[in-house]
DNA sequence: ACCTGAACACCGTTCAAGT
DNA sequence: ACCTGAACACCGTTCAAGT
C-alpha cells in the first residue's frame, strides 16, 4: 500500500488524527455512562480501533481525560477573566463557582479526579487544575477584600466544596428506584445553601 | 478426620466462625488502605483462606461492608436517641451530623456508598442507611421547629452534605506531594463552615 | 458442612509482528 | 509511521471436587 514518499505519510497522519478524534468521541460517551474509570478496552472497541491504538494516541487514562476536559477548563478561565471586571465581586465569585460545579459534572468521578490532581504533581491534569485554581483565587481575593466572603477561606476550600456539591448532584441525577423522601434536591439548591455559609456572619 | 457426629460438626462451625472473623479483620485492613472497592482476592489472601470461603461467608462485597459498618450505624442511632432528650435542638442535630461525618470516614468510598444505598432498595446497606436516616430526620424536625435550622431542608439534603464533607476530608487525609496553597483544612472546619449555611438568615 | 482452587469472562498495559 | 492483537498479570464470581 506504501504510496511513494509524502503522500503515504500524510495519509497515515490523517488516519491517525481521525483515530484520535474517534477515540475522544467514544471516550466521551463511555465515560458519561460508566464514569472516569470506565473500561478503556470499551472505549477502543466503540471507536473501532485496537486497544494498542488507544495507548499509542494517549499515554494514559488521564491524558484522555485531559483532552476531553481542556475546553471546560479554558472556558472557566475565560469566564474568570470576564468576571474580574464586574462590580459585584461576591456575585462574580459565586457565578464562577456555579460554572465550575457544572463543568465538574461532565462525567461521574470528575470531581474526585480534580481534587486529587490538584495535589498530585504527576497527574496529567495537574497544570490544568492549578491554572483553574489561580483564576478562582483571584476572584476569591477580590470578594474577600470587598467583605462579602469570610476571610479565613482559601481557594482550596472552595474547590473542595464545589467538588463535593458536584459529586452530590451527579449522583442525584441518576435513576432512582425509590424516590419518596430521598428525592434529590434541585440542581443548584445545594450550592446555594452551602454558599450561604461562606458569607461572614453578623450575629 | 471425620470425628463422629456432633463433635465434628461443631468443630467445623467453630472453624467457619473463625474464618468469618479473620475475613472481617482482613477486610477492615484492606478497605482502609484501598477503599471499598479493594480486591476481594486480597482480602481472602490476607485472611489466609481461599477466595471461595469469602463468598461462602458473605454473599457480596456489600454484605462484608454491612458487617463492618453495622456497629457504626448502631452507635449513631444510640447517639440520636440520647440527643433527643437534650435542650439544645440545633446543637443536637449538629453534633449528630458531626458524628455521622466521622463514621463515614471509616474507609475511602463509604460516603458514596451510603448515598447510593439510601436510594437503592436492593443494596445490602439499604435498611441500615434508612434507619440511620430516620434517626437524623427526628433530630432535624426538632431543630427546625425550634427555629434553628432552615425549614426547607430535608434529612436527605443533610446526609448528602455530610457525605460530601466526609469525602473531602477523606481525601485531605491522604499523603500530599505538594502541600503549599492546597493544604487540607482542619478536619471539622469544612463542616462548620457548611453548617453555618443551614441556619435561617435574618438580613 | 465446609473449604479450595480451577475455570470463565473480563480488566489495564506492553510490545512483537504486520502494513 | 501506524495499527493490531497476543501476552502477561491481574480482577470478580461460580462451582466441581475434595475433606
Amino acid at each position: 500500500m506504501t504510496e511513494s514518499g509524502d503522500v503515504g505519510w500524510s495519509a497515515a497522519r490523517a488516519h491517525a488524527a481521525r483515530n484520535r478524534d474517534r477515540l475522544l468521541q467514544s471516550a466521551a460517551e463511555v465515560f458519561a455512562r460508566d464514569g472516569v474509570n470506565a473500561s478503556l478496552r470499551d472505549v477502543a472497541r466503540r471507536a473501532g480501533v485496537g486497544i494498542g491504538t488507544l495507548y499509542r494516541r494517549f499515554e494514559s487514562r488521564e491524558a484522555v481525560l485531559a483532552a476531553l476536559l481542556a475546553d471546560s477548563f479554558a472556558s472557566l478561565n475565560a469566564l474568570g477573566a470576564e468576571l474580574e471586571s464586574r462590580d459585584d465581586a461576591t456575585g462574580s465569585l459565586i457565578e464562577w463557582l456555579s460554572a465550575l460545579t457544572d463543568e465538574m459534572r461532565a462525567f461521574p468521578g470528575v470531581p474526585d479526579l480534580v481534587v486529587r490532581a490538584m495535589v498530585d504533581d504527576d497527574s496529567r491534569l495537574h497544570e490544568l487544575c492549578r491554572n483553574m485554581a489561580r483564576t478562582g483565587g483571584a476572584l476569591l481575593a477580590r470578594a474577600q477584600s470587598s467583605g462579602g466572603i469570610r476571610s479565613d477561606l482559601t481557594i482550596a476550600d472552595l474547590l473542595r466544596v464545589s467538588a463535593a456539591i458536584a459529586t452530590i448532584e451527579e449522583q442525584g441525577a441518576e435513576r432512582r428506584k425509590s424516590d419518596e423522601s430521598t428525592a434529590s434536591p434541585t440542581a443548584s439548591r445545594m450550592l446555594d445553601i452551602v454558599l450561604d455559609g461562606l458569607r461572614p456572619r453578623s450575629p
